[in-house]
RNA sequence: GCCCGAGUGGCGGAAUUGGUAGACGCAGCGGAUUCAAAAUCCGCCGCCGCAAGGCUUGCCGGUUCGAGUCCGGCCUCGGGUACCA
């Protein structure tokens, strides 16, 4: 008897696909089409487990719908862009492009094994100039349509390095490499104007009934929308211009409450007033010290500095408070200027109690007011609080009703304005870096800057570059870098920022519809093809990636590249966990930290130590990342198991949505089930078909029920679960002495419901049973209604809330005949000891409690 | 700091969304087969207890005839935090 051979199998079967063209999209406007896409993949060198997992939860998706009579797209290409390929080649002297190419190699070589049912013709990566050449396009039309700009943004800046820092680069406040004190600094950068869309990108999130409920609410945070107060704070004395102070605070009806007025470290006012006062300036720039991100930020200690000033309330003239500068208020949100109330935000009264500045009660906790000591009063808006400190005379009020009366009263007499305000801001996406899309702008010195023309599209980067020295080699790249203007033709340089690699992401689901298309879409394959039906990717990308996506589709439909309907791009989106696994990390001579790769690293009594005795600091369940050096190889497996092996192992031991850690124990245990189907399949094929049998009926029930059940599972990205009932299913079928007739039905039944999950296996059972043609293009089969009925039904028998015992009553017994069936049990005649029950609960079909 | 999740046997997890907690798999234990082993097949397998029985879904409290599921308060872990992708 010949045994399962994964080897030939596979090879074979995706041989036949490819000659086939199975898996190749053609636009046919008589079917229904599919589109699925998971998130594509950044080349960071081989595929690891986590891919596995991604790819084939959309491959059985996809696999499902082509058999359920959809036309299917899914395709697959490489978010090739990115520091990574950078920081190689500053490590090993290889160039960006030669290293991303190389690991794109690879890795196809590495995914077509598995094989998922897509359509390489499709492929592409975002650092081929024919990618990029039109997301220029894009930016250009974008521009025209007054969708990009200009302006001042801070960047990480290392002092010693004279370079950019990404925040991942800044590592406690310091340079990764220089270990320098990173510095906050202003340039002049790109920005799309996504917060034009904030309105909508917030409304539309309600019509996205198939993304996870957590998706949208984290989006909604980040959009953020507020109503507050903005309104003016007049200085005692008129000081470089100023007369006032332009305040925005969502918590207007703790105005009572103010403490002092603060300004950030970059508000105009702040950086007229330290050009002149060089203490100011020295205490100004310890606040630029450190890292851009809110974290930071928000964590830091808090630092301030007055300015001396003063401005009047501006409900009572004659209380002057002073003004502050203070390094936890946001130049990019409100006005960059706030007025502080300690008593009801925590940050301002950490600041209060460090300078020693007072703190103003304005409301109280209505149950047990208590005055604020070292812990800020900040209950949810819509709890009543009794309010001590209030111009309008309010006793007991929630927050909400308070802003609301305050933004009324401070309207009725001109001292302010209600507005809306967003917490989006405009996205950034000029960086001052190589590997990336080439911004196609030139600054010239008599035109300003300068569209580069579409025909001279694409603005390749150039090849000769080096990364000896820190800084971006297009900067320092002249016969790249100074082209003569496109309007006037006097000398000029071309930009040499790059874009941000989530513009390479914001769109190429798009492309995908028409990849070699020579306009950035194909006005017909976008109509056709959008939206993607189903798009699968990681949690992490909740917020950034799906909400610039989101941004571009609407910008691409303005500017005519995506019909109205794709201004939501994704129709239904499902996040799956990530694979994580521990990270194995030491410290070099300058305390920076030092990952070490699994294999590197030996495991006793639950500590790690390297080859040479060193201990290791284990850090478990991370997710898995290039830099952390934590990622698992899935090629092993798939060497010594098979595909199929690896795809049904990765989807059932745990649920998509979760994350998973990943341990090389179970994989046998799935090689060995897959055998067992195989070795089944042949001895059904070697059965008598004249042969009597018994339990046909039982079998093809078993049948049906798992059909339901894994089509449900399917559906609902329930895999583990349908999994699960795909064991089950073959228990029976092993166990069953059924005739030959109703053996086979089920195996091929069997065959194909595991063939989304296990290709290679289904369709080598299907032929070898007599299939017909492909599986992979055959009908799903459907469950018979009439074969899920039961006819009795157990029920069990809850005494006090506890199971006590069960019953076995007919499908459709009345309520009636139930509640005397149960009345009647054994354990039931017990616990009553002939009394009787004070109530009994019968749920028909489900369960009866007798209560005593 | 702030926003969003997750927590169930030795392990991964299931539970028709308020109705039998532990499906299915891994590991383990016992048996069959074998000269022996591997492979395969059969059985057992939450915890305490000799048993009757009791306990059990991170912790504490609540709602309910009934809570893994709903509500309130904590703890731990993970994701995001706008230049990692």
């Amino acid at each position: 008897m010949p045994h399962y051979d994964p080897a030939t199998i596979e090879a074979k079967w995706q041989a036949a696909w490819d000659e086939d063209g199975t898996f190749i999209a053609r636009e046919d406007p008589a079917r229904p089409k599919y589109y699925v896409l998971e998130m594509f993949p950044y080349p960071s060198g081989r595929i690891h487990i986590g891919h596995v997992r991604n790819y084939t939860m959309g491959d059985v998706i996809a696999r499902f719908k082509a058999c359920t009579g959809f036309n299917v797209l899914h395709p697959m290409g490489f978010d090739a862009f990115g520091m990574p390929a950078e920081n190689a080649a500053m490590a090993s002297g290889g160039h960006p492009k030669t290293w991303t190419y190389d690991n794109i190699d690879t890795m196809v070589a590495q995914m077509k094994p598995l094989g998922f049912s897509l359509d390489w013709t499709r492929m592409f990566a975002t650092c081929d100039p024919e990618y990029y050449g039109q997301q220029q396009a894009l930016f250009l039309d974008f521009l025209e349509k007054g969708l990009v700009y200009r302006k001042n943004a801070v960047v990480n800046w290392d002092p010693v390095d004279m370079t950019v820092l990404a925040n991942e680069q800044v590592i406690d406040g310091k340079g990764w490499r220089s270990g320098a004190e990173v510095e906050r600094r202003e340039l002049t950068q790109w920005f799309f104007k996504i917060s034009d869309f904030s309105e909508d990108l917030l409304d539309a999130l309600d019509t996205l009934d198939d993304w996870p409920a957590k998706v949208r609410l984290m989006q909604e945070n980040w959009i953020g929308k507020s109503r507050g107060l903005r309104m003016s704070w007049s200085l005692t004395a008129p000081v470089h211009g100023f007369d006032a102070i332009d305040v925005y605070t969502t918590r207007p009806d703790t105005l009572m409450g103010a403490s002092f007025l603060g300004l950030s470290p970059d508000h105009p006012l702040a950086r007229a007033l330290e050009a002149d006062n060089p203490e100011m300036a020295e205490a100004l720039a310890a606040m630029r010290k450190g890292g851009t991100t809110e974290e930071a930020l928000e964590k830091a200690e808090k630092l301030g500095f007055d300015t001396g000033l003063k401005v009047r309330h501006p409900l009572n003239p004659d209380w002057e408070i002073p003004v502050w500068v203070a390094n936890f208020i946001l130049m990019d949100y409100g006005t960059g200027a706030i007025f502080a109330c300690p008593a009801h935000d925590q940050r301002d009264l950490d600041f209060c109690r460090k300078y020693d500045l007072p703190v103003i009660d304005t409301f109280l906790s209505a149950e047990n007011p208590q005055p604020v000591t070292t812990e800020a009063f900040v209950p949810p808006k819509t709890e009543p609080v009794r309010w001590v400190n209030h111009f309008a005379g309010l006793d007991i009020a929630t927050g909400q009703e308070a802003i609301d009366a305050t933004i009324a009263y401070m309207e009725d007499r001109d001292l302010g304005t209600g507005v809306t305000q967003f917490r989006l801001r405009d996205w950034g996406l000029s960086r001052q870096r190589y590997w990336g899309c080439p911004i196609p702008v030139v600054h010239c010195d008599a035109c300003g800057v300068v569209p580069e023309k579409k025909e001279n599209l694409p603005v390749t980067l150039p090849d000769d570059v080096s990364f000896d020295i820190p800084g971006n080699p297009l900067d320092r790249h002249p016969t790249w870098r100074d082209v003569p203007c496109p309007a006037c033709g006097k000398p000029a340089k071309r930009e040499t920022d790059t874009m941000d690699t989530f513009v390479d992401s914001s769109w190429y689901f798009a492309r995908f519809t028409a990849p070699r298309a020579e306009t950035p879409t194909d006005p017909d394959a976008a109509a056709y093809w959008m939206n993607v039906d189903q798009y699968i990717g990681g949690i992490e990308h909740a917020i950034l990636h799906l909400l610039y996506s989101r941004f571009f589709a609407r910008a691409m439909h303005i500017t005519g590249h995506l019909p109205a309907k794709s201004r939501e791009p994704f129709d239904a989106l499902f996040t799956q966990g990530m694979v994580t696994h521990a990270i194995y990390k030491t410290t070099d001579a300058q305390g920076r930290p030092v990952y070490h790769y699994p294999e590197e690293v030996e495991l006793r009594d639950g500590k790690g130590f390297l080859a040479d005795g060193t201990e290791v600091e284990i850090v478990p369940s991370a997710k898995m990342s290039k830099s952390k050096n934590n990622v698992v190889d899935p090629v092993a497996i798939i060497e010594k198991y098979g595909a199929d092996t690896a795809r049904w192992f990765v989807l059932s031991d745990s649920p998509p949505e979760r994350d998973v850690e990943w341990t090389a124990a179970g994989a046998e245990g799935a090689y060995k089930h897959l055998g067992r189907v195989w070795s089944l399949s042949d001895r059904i094929a070697q059965m008598d078909p004249a042969a009597p049998g018994d339990g046909d009926d039982d079998l093809l029930r078993a049948m049906h029920k798992t059909i339901f059940d894994v089509t449900g599972g399917i559906e609902s990205f329930g895999f583990n679960a349908a999994i699960a009932r795909l064991y089950a299913f073959t228990n029976t079928l092993a166990k069953s002495k059924a005739s030959h007739a109703a053996q086979r039905s089920a195996i091929m039944t069997l065959a194909q419901l595991m063939a989304p999950m296990t290709p290679h296996l289904a369709e080598d059972i299907w032929v070898r049973q007599g299939g017909e043609g492909l599986l992979a293009r055959a009908p799903w089969p459907v469950a018979d209604e009439a074969m899920l009925i039961e006819d009795t039904i157990t029920l069990p028998i809850q005494i006090n809330g506890k199971r006590k015992s069960e019953i076995e009553v007919a499908r459709d017994a009345s309520k009636e005949d139930v509640e005397k069936i149960a009345l009647s049990d054994d354990a039931v005649v017990k616990a009553l000891a002939g009394g009787q029950p004070r109530k009994l609960i019968v749920v028909p079909g489900r369960i009866v409690n007798v209560v005593i």
